[in-house]
RNA sequence: GGAGAAAUACCCAAGUGGUUGAAGGGGCCUCCCUGCUAAGGAGGUAGUACGGGCAACCGUAGCGAGGGUUCAAAUCCCUCUUUCUCCGCCA
Protein backbone atom coordinates (compact mmCIF):
# COMPACT_ATOMS: atom_id res chain seq x y z
CA UNK A 1 0.00 0.00 0.00
CA UNK A 2 1.72 3.36 -1.00
CA UNK A 3 0.92 6.23 0.40
CA UNK A 4 -2.48 8.16 -1.17
CA UNK A 5 0.01 11.67 -1.13
CA UNK A 6 2.23 10.06 -3.68
CA UNK A 7 -0.56 9.50 -5.74
CA UNK A 8 -2.01 13.21 -5.62
CA UNK A 9 1.36 14.66 -5.93
CA UNK A 10 2.59 12.82 -8.90
CA UNK A 11 0.15 10.46 -10.50
CA UNK A 12 2.10 9.94 -13.32
CA UNK A 13 5.54 8.43 -11.03
CA UNK A 14 2.67 5.79 -9.76
CA UNK A 15 1.24 4.92 -13.85
CA UNK A 16 4.72 4.79 -14.68
CA UNK A 17 5.38 2.43 -12.03
CA UNK A 18 2.31 0.44 -13.33
CA UNK A 19 3.28 0.08 -16.62
CA UNK A 20 6.81 -0.90 -15.36
CA UNK A 21 5.15 -3.87 -13.69
CA UNK A 22 2.85 -4.89 -16.68
CA UNK A 23 -0.19 -4.12 -15.18
CA UNK A 24 -1.56 -1.95 -17.66
CA UNK A 25 -5.03 -3.12 -16.54
CA UNK A 26 -4.63 -1.19 -13.15
CA UNK A 27 -3.64 2.17 -15.13
CA UNK A 28 -7.47 3.99 -15.02
CA UNK A 29 -7.22 3.41 -11.43
CA UNK A 30 -4.94 6.06 -10.62
CA UNK A 31 -7.57 8.51 -12.01
CA UNK A 32 -10.64 6.92 -10.39
CA UNK A 33 -8.51 6.95 -6.98
CA UNK A 34 -8.29 10.62 -7.85
CA UNK A 35 -11.14 11.70 -8.39
CA UNK A 36 -12.86 9.32 -5.35
CA UNK A 37 -10.49 11.05 -3.12
CA UNK A 38 -11.77 14.04 -3.68
CA UNK A 39 -14.98 13.54 -3.48
CA UNK A 40 -14.21 11.64 -0.31
CA UNK A 41 -12.61 14.52 1.33
CA UNK A 42 -15.92 16.53 0.30
CA UNK A 43 -18.16 14.72 2.37
CA UNK A 44 -15.25 14.31 5.34
CA UNK A 45 -15.14 18.40 5.55
CA UNK A 46 -19.43 18.66 5.12
CA UNK A 47 -19.61 16.12 7.89
CA UNK A 48 -16.87 17.68 10.30
CA UNK A 49 -18.84 20.53 9.98
CA UNK A 50 -22.29 19.36 10.82
CA UNK A 51 -21.05 17.40 13.84
CA UNK A 52 -19.15 20.11 14.69
CA UNK A 53 -23.04 21.75 14.61
CA UNK A 54 -24.25 18.92 16.54
CA UNK A 55 -21.75 19.26 18.86
CA UNK A 56 -22.41 23.39 19.77
CA UNK A 57 -26.05 22.78 19.58
CA UNK A 58 -26.14 19.87 21.97
CA UNK A 59 -23.75 21.77 24.50
CA UNK A 60 -26.59 24.67 24.23
CA UNK A 61 -29.45 21.91 24.97
CA UNK A 62 -27.90 20.93 28.23
CA UNK A 63 -27.44 24.91 29.51
CA UNK A 64 -31.51 25.04 29.09
CA UNK A 65 -31.94 22.26 30.43
CA UNK A 66 -29.92 23.42 33.35
CA UNK A 67 -31.82 26.62 33.38
CA UNK A 68 -35.39 24.20 32.96
CA UNK A 69 -36.22 26.08 29.98
CA UNK A 70 -37.29 23.13 28.67
CA UNK A 71 -39.35 24.85 25.71
CA UNK A 72 -36.33 26.20 24.26
CA UNK A 73 -34.32 23.01 24.68
CA UNK A 74 -37.00 21.25 23.13
CA UNK A 75 -36.67 23.54 20.04
CA UNK A 76 -32.67 22.74 19.81
CA UNK A 77 -33.16 19.37 19.99
CA UNK A 78 -35.96 19.33 17.01
CA UNK A 79 -33.01 20.90 15.33
CA UNK A 80 -29.91 18.66 16.31
CA UNK A 81 -32.36 15.37 14.88
CA UNK A 82 -32.68 17.22 11.58
CA UNK A 83 -28.75 18.24 11.29
CA UNK A 84 -28.53 13.88 12.70
CA UNK A 85 -30.57 12.84 9.61
CA UNK A 86 -27.88 15.14 7.79
CA UNK A 87 -25.37 13.36 9.06
CA UNK A 88 -26.25 10.29 9.00
CA UNK A 89 -26.97 10.48 5.13
CA UNK A 90 -22.80 11.73 4.85
CA UNK A 91 -21.43 9.09 6.70
CA UNK A 92 -23.22 6.79 5.08
CA UNK A 93 -21.00 8.72 2.19
CA UNK A 94 -18.16 8.81 3.90
CA UNK A 95 -17.72 4.63 4.33
CA UNK A 96 -18.85 3.88 0.97
CA UNK A 97 -16.08 6.27 -0.44
CA UNK A 98 -13.76 5.34 1.88
CA UNK A 99 -13.95 1.82 1.76
CA UNK A 100 -13.84 1.96 -2.64
CA UNK A 101 -10.44 4.02 -2.11
CA UNK A 102 -9.05 1.63 0.08
CA UNK A 103 -9.88 -1.59 -2.03
CA UNK A 104 -8.11 0.81 -4.95
CA UNK A 105 -5.01 1.56 -2.84
CA UNK A 106 -4.64 -1.89 -1.74
CA UNK A 107 -4.64 -3.07 -5.74
CA UNK A 108 -1.92 -0.62 -6.79
CA UNK A 109 1.67 -1.89 -6.44
CA UNK A 110 4.56 -0.64 -4.54
CA UNK A 111 6.71 1.63 -6.09
CA UNK A 112 9.60 -0.63 -7.03
CA UNK A 113 13.55 -0.04 -6.65
CA UNK A 114 14.84 1.70 -9.94
CA UNK A 115 17.13 -1.25 -10.68
CA UNK A 116 14.45 -3.78 -10.68
CA UNK A 117 15.11 -5.19 -14.36
CA UNK A 118 11.94 -5.04 -16.42
CA UNK A 119 10.44 -8.16 -17.28
CA UNK A 120 7.04 -9.54 -17.51
CA UNK A 121 7.14 -12.84 -15.71
CA UNK A 122 9.59 -14.79 -14.09
CA UNK A 123 11.76 -16.22 -17.48
CA UNK A 124 12.88 -12.52 -17.34
CA UNK A 125 14.14 -12.51 -13.84
CA UNK A 126 17.81 -12.24 -13.70
CA UNK A 127 20.83 -14.21 -12.28
CA UNK A 128 22.96 -11.87 -10.59
CA UNK A 129 25.12 -14.36 -8.61
CA UNK A 130 26.67 -18.29 -8.70
CA UNK A 131 28.48 -19.62 -5.36
CA UNK A 132 29.99 -23.04 -5.49
CA UNK A 133 30.91 -25.07 -8.61
CA UNK A 134 27.33 -27.02 -9.99
CA UNK A 135 28.10 -30.40 -9.55
CA UNK A 136 27.04 -33.26 -12.55
CA UNK A 137 28.01 -36.10 -10.62
CA UNK A 138 28.70 -39.43 -13.43
CA UNK A 139 26.22 -41.45 -12.12
CA UNK A 140 22.61 -40.68 -12.48
CA UNK A 141 20.43 -38.76 -9.28
CA UNK A 142 17.17 -40.65 -8.98
CA UNK A 143 13.92 -38.69 -8.21
CA UNK A 144 14.53 -37.80 -4.62
CA UNK A 145 11.37 -39.24 -3.13
CA UNK A 146 13.45 -42.79 -4.30
CA UNK A 147 16.81 -41.53 -2.79
CA UNK A 148 14.78 -41.00 0.43
CA UNK A 149 12.87 -44.49 0.34
CA UNK A 150 16.36 -46.29 -0.38
CA UNK A 151 17.29 -44.74 3.13
CA UNK A 152 14.48 -45.43 4.53
CA UNK A 153 14.04 -41.88 5.43
CA UNK A 154 10.34 -41.65 4.36
CA UNK A 155 7.04 -43.19 3.79
CA UNK A 156 4.25 -41.23 1.92
CA UNK A 157 1.81 -43.60 1.35
CA UNK A 158 1.23 -44.17 4.59
CA UNK A 159 0.54 -40.22 4.88
CA UNK A 160 -1.45 -40.50 1.80
CA UNK A 161 -3.92 -42.83 3.85
CA UNK A 162 -3.62 -40.56 7.02
CA UNK A 163 -3.88 -37.62 5.63
CA UNK A 164 -4.15 -37.34 2.52
CA UNK A 165 -2.36 -35.96 -0.62
CA UNK A 166 0.45 -33.70 -0.09
CA UNK A 167 1.95 -34.99 3.49
CA UNK A 168 4.90 -36.99 4.32
CA UNK A 169 6.17 -39.11 7.46
CA UNK A 170 10.02 -38.23 7.85
CA UNK A 171 11.67 -41.18 9.40
CA UNK A 172 15.13 -41.92 11.02
CA UNK A 173 18.15 -40.45 9.75
CA UNK A 174 16.38 -38.21 7.49
CA UNK A 175 14.31 -36.93 9.66
CA UNK A 176 17.12 -36.32 12.60
CA UNK A 177 18.65 -34.45 9.35
CA UNK A 178 15.77 -32.01 8.99
CA UNK A 179 15.54 -31.39 12.34
CA UNK A 180 19.68 -30.82 12.19
CA UNK A 181 19.56 -28.22 9.17
CA UNK A 182 17.17 -26.13 11.11
CA UNK A 183 18.87 -26.16 14.38
CA UNK A 184 21.93 -25.52 12.43
CA UNK A 185 20.33 -22.64 10.67
CA UNK A 186 18.34 -21.46 14.07
CA UNK A 187 22.27 -21.19 15.64
CA UNK A 188 23.47 -19.92 12.44
CA UNK A 189 20.98 -16.86 12.35
CA UNK A 190 21.64 -15.98 16.56
CA UNK A 191 25.53 -16.09 15.64
CA UNK A 192 24.30 -13.40 12.90
CA UNK A 193 22.93 -11.14 15.59
CA UNK A 194 19.47 -12.46 15.90
CA UNK A 195 16.98 -13.12 18.28
CA UNK A 196 15.28 -16.31 17.52
CA UNK A 197 11.51 -16.42 18.44
CA UNK A 198 8.47 -19.33 18.45
CA UNK A 199 5.24 -17.54 17.07
CA UNK A 200 1.74 -18.33 17.41
CA UNK A 201 1.00 -20.73 14.47
CA UNK A 202 -2.18 -19.84 14.25
CA UNK A 203 -3.47 -16.37 13.86
CA UNK A 204 -6.70 -14.50 13.94
CA UNK A 205 -9.06 -13.46 10.72
CA UNK A 206 -7.97 -9.97 11.25
CA UNK A 207 -4.51 -10.58 11.53
CA UNK A 208 -4.75 -13.13 8.36
CA UNK A 209 -6.41 -10.13 6.40
CA UNK A 210 -4.06 -7.83 7.39
CA UNK A 211 -1.26 -9.82 5.80
CA UNK A 212 -2.60 -11.10 2.71
CA UNK A 213 -5.52 -10.08 0.38
CA UNK A 214 -8.52 -12.24 -0.24
CA UNK A 215 -7.61 -14.08 -3.00
CA UNK A 216 -4.15 -15.84 -1.40
CA UNK A 217 -5.90 -16.12 2.09
CA UNK A 218 -8.44 -18.13 -0.21
CA UNK A 219 -5.77 -20.11 -1.72
CA UNK A 220 -3.66 -20.96 1.37
CA UNK A 221 -4.72 -20.42 4.69
CA UNK A 222 -6.47 -23.58 6.51
CA UNK A 223 -9.14 -22.32 9.15
CA UNK A 224 -10.04 -23.54 12.24
CA UNK A 225 -13.74 -25.16 12.72
CA UNK A 226 -15.36 -23.08 14.91
CA UNK A 227 -12.60 -20.26 15.81
CA UNK A 228 -11.73 -17.44 14.93
CA UNK A 229 -8.31 -19.14 13.95
CA UNK A 230 -6.48 -19.88 10.79
CA UNK A 231 -2.91 -22.00 10.39
CA UNK A 232 -0.21 -19.34 9.64
CA UNK A 233 0.90 -20.46 6.14
CA UNK A 234 4.68 -18.96 6.91
CA UNK A 235 5.64 -17.90 10.31
CA UNK A 236 6.14 -13.88 8.71
CA UNK A 237 2.18 -14.11 9.44
CA UNK A 238 2.59 -13.89 12.81
CA UNK A 239 5.81 -12.25 13.72
CA UNK A 240 4.88 -9.21 11.11
CA UNK A 241 1.15 -9.39 12.70
CA UNK A 242 2.90 -8.90 16.08
CA UNK A 243 3.52 -5.29 15.08
CA UNK A 244 0.55 -4.68 13.84
CA UNK A 245 -1.03 -1.16 14.76
CA UNK A 246 1.77 -0.62 17.22
CA UNK A 247 4.51 2.67 17.71
CA UNK A 248 8.15 1.07 18.24
CA UNK A 249 10.34 3.20 20.41
CA UNK A 250 13.00 4.24 17.69
CA UNK A 251 15.97 3.03 19.44
CA UNK A 252 14.36 -0.57 19.88
CA UNK A 253 15.49 -0.35 15.58
CA UNK A 254 16.42 -2.36 13.93
CA UNK A 255 14.40 -5.41 14.83
CA UNK A 256 16.01 -8.82 13.58
CA UNK A 257 14.32 -11.70 14.50
CA UNK A 258 14.60 -15.05 13.56
CA UNK A 259 11.46 -17.32 13.62
CA UNK A 260 10.69 -21.30 13.83
CA UNK A 261 7.44 -22.41 12.83
CA UNK A 262 5.32 -24.86 10.81
CA UNK A 263 3.85 -23.63 7.74
CA UNK A 264 0.21 -24.92 6.28
CA UNK A 265 -0.61 -24.17 3.21
CA UNK A 266 -3.60 -25.61 1.09
CA UNK A 267 -1.89 -25.07 -1.91
CA UNK A 268 -4.71 -25.20 -4.01
CA UNK A 269 -4.11 -26.46 -8.10
CA UNK A 270 -2.44 -29.16 -9.41
CA UNK A 271 1.23 -29.54 -9.26
CA UNK A 272 3.32 -31.35 -11.88
CA UNK A 273 6.19 -33.92 -10.95
CA UNK A 274 8.91 -31.42 -10.11
CA UNK A 275 6.34 -30.19 -7.19
CA UNK A 276 5.42 -33.31 -6.09
CA UNK A 277 7.08 -35.25 -3.74
CA UNK A 278 8.72 -33.03 -0.64
CA UNK A 279 8.89 -30.28 -2.67
CA UNK A 280 5.11 -28.61 -2.54
CA UNK A 281 2.97 -30.00 0.86
CA UNK A 282 0.83 -29.01 3.13
CA UNK A 283 2.64 -28.86 5.85
CA UNK A 284 6.60 -27.76 6.38
CA UNK A 285 8.70 -26.32 8.54
CA UNK A 286 10.80 -23.09 8.12
CA UNK A 287 13.44 -20.63 9.59
CA UNK A 288 12.54 -17.39 8.39
CA UNK A 289 13.96 -13.80 9.80
CA UNK A 290 12.42 -10.96 9.37
CA UNK A 291 13.84 -7.57 10.32
CA UNK A 292 11.84 -4.17 11.09
CA UNK A 293 14.42 -0.97 10.68
CA UNK A 294 13.79 2.47 9.63
CA UNK A 295 13.72 3.60 5.93
CA UNK A 296 17.10 4.56 5.48
CA UNK A 297 18.49 0.93 6.69
CA UNK A 298 16.11 -0.88 4.33
CA UNK A 299 18.40 -1.45 1.49
CA UNK A 300 21.61 -2.08 3.48
CA UNK A 301 19.73 -4.86 5.19
CA UNK A 302 18.01 -6.38 2.17
CA UNK A 303 21.82 -7.27 1.10
CA UNK A 304 22.60 -8.61 3.97
CA UNK A 305 19.52 -10.58 4.29
CA UNK A 306 19.81 -12.60 1.07
CA UNK A 307 23.59 -12.75 2.09
CA UNK A 308 22.80 -14.67 4.89
CA UNK A 309 20.84 -17.50 2.64
CA UNK A 310 23.57 -18.03 0.61
CA UNK A 311 26.35 -18.43 3.39
CA UNK A 312 24.03 -20.67 5.05
CA UNK A 313 23.66 -22.88 1.86
CA UNK A 314 27.66 -23.00 1.05
CA UNK A 315 28.47 -23.32 4.35
CA UNK A 316 26.50 -26.77 3.52
CA UNK A 317 28.31 -27.06 0.42
CA UNK A 318 25.29 -26.75 -2.00
CA UNK A 319 25.59 -24.87 -4.85
CA UNK A 320 23.37 -22.04 -5.04
CA UNK A 321 22.94 -18.79 -7.39
CA UNK A 322 21.14 -15.28 -6.37
CA UNK A 323 18.27 -14.30 -9.11
CA UNK A 324 16.78 -10.88 -9.20
CA UNK A 325 13.11 -10.73 -9.73
CA UNK A 326 12.18 -8.39 -12.59
CA UNK A 327 8.84 -5.94 -12.37
CA UNK A 328 6.44 -8.17 -13.37
CA UNK A 329 7.51 -10.94 -11.16
CA UNK A 330 7.67 -8.71 -8.15
CA UNK A 331 4.54 -9.03 -5.74
CA UNK A 332 2.66 -5.85 -5.33
CA UNK A 333 3.92 -4.93 -1.55
CA UNK A 334 7.33 -5.56 -3.05
CA UNK A 335 10.20 -2.84 -3.42
CA UNK A 336 12.95 -5.30 -4.70
CA UNK A 337 13.00 -9.13 -4.12
CA UNK A 338 15.50 -11.44 -4.69
CA UNK A 339 15.30 -15.16 -4.80
CA UNK A 340 18.05 -17.74 -3.50
CA UNK A 341 17.80 -20.82 -5.80
CA UNK A 342 19.73 -24.47 -4.89
CA UNK A 343 21.16 -26.30 -7.81
CA UNK A 344 19.67 -29.95 -8.57
CA UNK A 345 21.96 -31.76 -10.45
CA UNK A 346 19.38 -34.46 -11.31
CA UNK A 347 17.21 -31.71 -13.10
CA UNK A 348 20.24 -29.80 -14.31
CA UNK A 349 18.96 -26.30 -13.46
CA UNK A 350 18.22 -23.90 -9.80
CA UNK A 351 15.27 -24.35 -8.02
CA UNK A 352 13.56 -21.88 -5.77
CA UNK A 353 14.54 -22.49 -2.06
CA UNK A 354 14.19 -18.88 -0.54
CA UNK A 355 13.01 -15.57 -1.22
CA UNK A 356 14.12 -12.32 0.20
CA UNK A 357 12.46 -9.20 -0.14
CA UNK A 358 12.49 -5.64 1.10
CA UNK A 359 8.71 -4.18 1.71
CA UNK A 360 9.47 -0.68 2.07
CA UNK A 361 6.77 1.18 4.19
CA UNK A 362 3.90 -0.68 1.88
CA UNK A 363 3.36 -3.66 4.50
CA UNK A 364 3.37 -1.43 7.41
CA UNK A 365 1.41 1.25 5.89
CA UNK A 366 -1.15 -1.44 5.44
CA UNK A 367 -0.83 -2.96 8.88
CA UNK A 368 0.02 0.26 10.58
CA UNK A 369 3.73 -0.39 11.82
CA UNK A 370 5.63 2.47 13.39
CA UNK A 371 8.21 4.02 14.88
CA UNK A 372 8.38 7.42 17.39
CA UNK A 373 10.84 9.88 16.02
CA UNK A 374 11.46 13.16 17.91
CA UNK A 375 9.45 14.72 14.95
CA UNK A 376 6.85 12.54 15.25
CA UNK A 377 5.89 9.08 13.98
CA UNK A 378 6.98 7.38 10.48
CA UNK A 379 6.20 3.84 9.05
CA UNK A 380 8.95 1.18 9.42
CA UNK A 381 10.22 -0.53 6.63
CA UNK A 382 10.10 -4.13 6.83
CA UNK A 383 12.05 -7.25 5.24
CA UNK A 384 11.52 -11.08 5.09
CA UNK A 385 13.96 -13.75 4.27
CA UNK A 386 13.67 -17.21 4.11
CA UNK A 387 16.98 -18.79 6.30
CA UNK A 388 16.07 -22.66 4.93
CA UNK A 389 12.75 -24.39 4.48
CA UNK A 390 13.05 -27.97 4.93
CA UNK A 391 11.75 -30.19 3.41
CA UNK A 392 12.45 -28.61 0.13
CA UNK A 393 15.80 -27.65 0.91
CA UNK A 394 16.17 -31.37 1.47
CA UNK A 395 15.97 -32.36 -2.15
CA UNK A 396 18.51 -30.02 -2.96
CA UNK A 397 20.87 -31.51 -0.17
CA UNK A 398 20.42 -35.10 -0.69
CA UNK A 399 21.13 -34.27 -4.43
CA UNK A 400 23.64 -32.75 -4.34
CA UNK A 401 25.43 -35.01 -1.13
CA UNK A 402 24.23 -38.13 -3.14
CA UNK A 403 27.33 -40.80 -3.31
CA UNK A 404 27.66 -43.79 -5.93
CA UNK A 405 26.70 -45.98 -3.87
CA UNK A 406 23.04 -43.90 -2.54
CA UNK A 407 24.14 -43.04 0.95
CA UNK A 408 24.47 -39.14 1.42
CA UNK A 409 27.20 -37.69 2.67
CA UNK A 410 26.51 -34.91 5.50
CA UNK A 411 28.91 -31.93 5.47
CA UNK A 412 30.98 -30.82 8.31
CA UNK A 413 28.74 -28.01 9.74
CA UNK A 414 25.85 -30.14 10.16
CA UNK A 415 27.96 -33.58 11.37
CA UNK A 416 27.31 -31.87 14.92
CA UNK A 417 23.61 -31.80 15.04
CA UNK A 418 23.82 -35.42 13.65
CA UNK A 419 25.80 -37.32 16.42
CA UNK A 420 29.35 -36.94 14.56
CA UNK A 421 27.58 -38.71 11.51
CA UNK A 422 29.80 -38.35 8.68
CA UNK A 423 26.65 -39.78 6.33
CA UNK A 424 23.88 -41.18 6.02
CA UNK A 425 23.79 -44.96 4.25
CA UNK A 426 21.39 -47.48 2.59
CA UNK A 427 19.45 -49.89 4.96
CA UNK A 428 20.63 -53.11 4.20
C1' G B 1 -15.07 -24.85 30.51
C1' G B 2 -17.86 -22.33 35.07
C1' A B 3 -18.30 -17.87 38.60
C1' G B 4 -16.81 -12.97 39.61
C1' A B 5 -13.94 -8.29 38.93
C1' A B 6 -11.55 -5.03 35.74
C1' A B 7 -9.51 -2.15 31.08
C1' U B 8 -9.22 5.92 31.42
C1' A B 9 -3.18 9.67 29.01
C1' C B 10 4.26 7.99 30.01
C1' C B 11 2.79 5.51 35.10
C1' C B 12 -0.85 5.36 39.26
C1' A B 13 -5.68 6.91 39.53
C1' A B 14 -10.85 10.01 40.11
C1' G B 15 -14.91 10.06 37.31
C1' U B 16 -22.91 6.70 36.50
C1' G B 17 -25.60 11.23 30.98
C1' G B 18 -24.48 17.86 29.53
C1' U B 19 -19.07 23.99 30.96
C1' U B 20 -14.77 16.52 31.51
C1' G B 21 -10.56 15.29 26.06
C1' A B 22 -10.75 14.19 31.22
C1' A B 23 -9.80 15.84 38.80
C1' G B 24 -5.60 14.40 41.77
C1' G B 25 -0.73 12.25 42.29
C1' G B 26 3.94 10.46 40.22
C1' G B 27 7.24 11.21 36.25
C1' C B 28 9.14 14.54 32.62
C1' C B 29 10.27 19.82 30.86
C1' U B 30 11.03 25.26 32.02
C1' C B 31 11.85 28.82 35.68
C1' C B 32 12.58 30.53 40.92
C1' C B 33 14.73 29.73 45.68
C1' U B 34 18.40 27.16 48.32
C1' G B 35 26.35 28.23 48.49
C1' C B 36 27.07 20.75 48.15
C1' U B 37 23.33 17.00 48.80
C1' A B 38 18.41 16.82 49.98
C1' A B 39 14.15 19.56 50.11
C1' G B 40 10.81 23.65 48.68
C1' G B 41 8.02 27.14 45.27
C1' A B 42 5.74 28.72 40.26
C1' G B 43 4.36 27.17 35.56
C1' G B 44 4.02 23.60 31.53
C1' U B 45 2.93 18.54 29.69
C1' A B 46 -1.32 12.98 25.76
C1' G B 47 0.27 10.85 21.91
C1' U B 48 -2.43 10.00 17.30
C1' A B 49 -5.32 9.83 12.73
C1' C B 50 -8.17 12.59 9.35
C1' G B 51 -10.26 17.22 6.99
C1' G B 52 -9.53 22.65 6.06
C1' G B 53 -5.68 26.67 5.86
C1' C B 54 0.52 29.58 2.87
C1' A B 55 0.65 29.88 8.05
C1' A B 56 -0.63 31.05 13.12
C1' C B 57 -4.50 28.02 13.67
C1' C B 58 -9.56 25.86 13.20
C1' G B 59 -12.55 21.51 13.09
C1' U B 60 -13.67 16.06 13.45
C1' A B 61 -12.68 11.34 15.66
C1' G B 62 -10.64 9.24 19.97
C1' C B 63 -11.45 6.76 27.73
C1' G B 64 -9.62 -1.84 25.34
C1' A B 65 -12.32 -2.90 20.07
C1' G B 66 -16.93 -2.83 17.40
C1' G B 67 -22.09 -1.84 17.41
C1' G B 68 -26.58 0.41 19.79
C1' U B 69 -29.77 3.92 22.91
C1' U B 70 -29.94 9.50 23.34
C1' C B 71 -30.50 16.12 21.28
C1' A B 72 -25.93 14.69 24.03
C1' A B 73 -22.00 8.72 26.13
C1' A B 74 -15.69 7.65 29.56
C1' U B 75 -20.61 7.24 31.98
C1' C B 76 -26.55 3.33 29.92
C1' C B 77 -27.29 -1.45 26.69
C1' C B 78 -25.23 -5.54 23.42
C1' U B 79 -21.08 -8.33 21.21
C1' C B 80 -15.98 -9.26 21.18
C1' U B 81 -10.82 -9.01 23.08
C1' U B 82 -7.47 -8.83 27.01
C1' U B 83 -6.07 -8.94 32.27
C1' C B 84 -6.84 -10.47 37.43
C1' U B 85 -9.21 -13.80 41.39
C1' C B 86 -11.63 -18.44 42.54
C1' C B 87 -13.30 -23.39 40.77
C1' G B 88 -12.73 -27.35 37.14
C1' C B 89 -9.48 -29.69 33.51
C1' C B 90 -4.60 -30.40 31.66
C1' A B 91 0.66 -31.33 28.85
Amino acid sequence: MIAIELIRNNPELVKENIKKKFQHEKLPLVDEVLTLDAELRKYKQQGNELRSKRNTLSAQIGQYMRNKEIERANEVKAEVVKNNEKIAEIEVKEAELGEKVKQIMMQIPNIIAPDVPIGKNDTENVEVKRYLEPKIPDFEIPYHVDILEKLNGIDIDSARRTSGQGFYYLLGDIARLHSAVLTYARDFMIDKGFTYVIPPYMIRSEVVTGVMSFAEMDGMMYKIEGEDLYLIGTSEHSMIGRFMNTIIPEAQLPLTLTSYSPCFRKEKGAHGLEERGIYRIHQFEKQEMIVVCKPEDSSTWFEKLYNYTVELFTSMEIPVRTLECCSGDLADLKYKSIDVEAWSPRQKKYFEVGSCSNLTDAQARRLGIRYKTEKGNEFAHTLNNTVVAPPRMLIAFIENHLQADGSVRIPKVLQPYMGGKTEISVKK
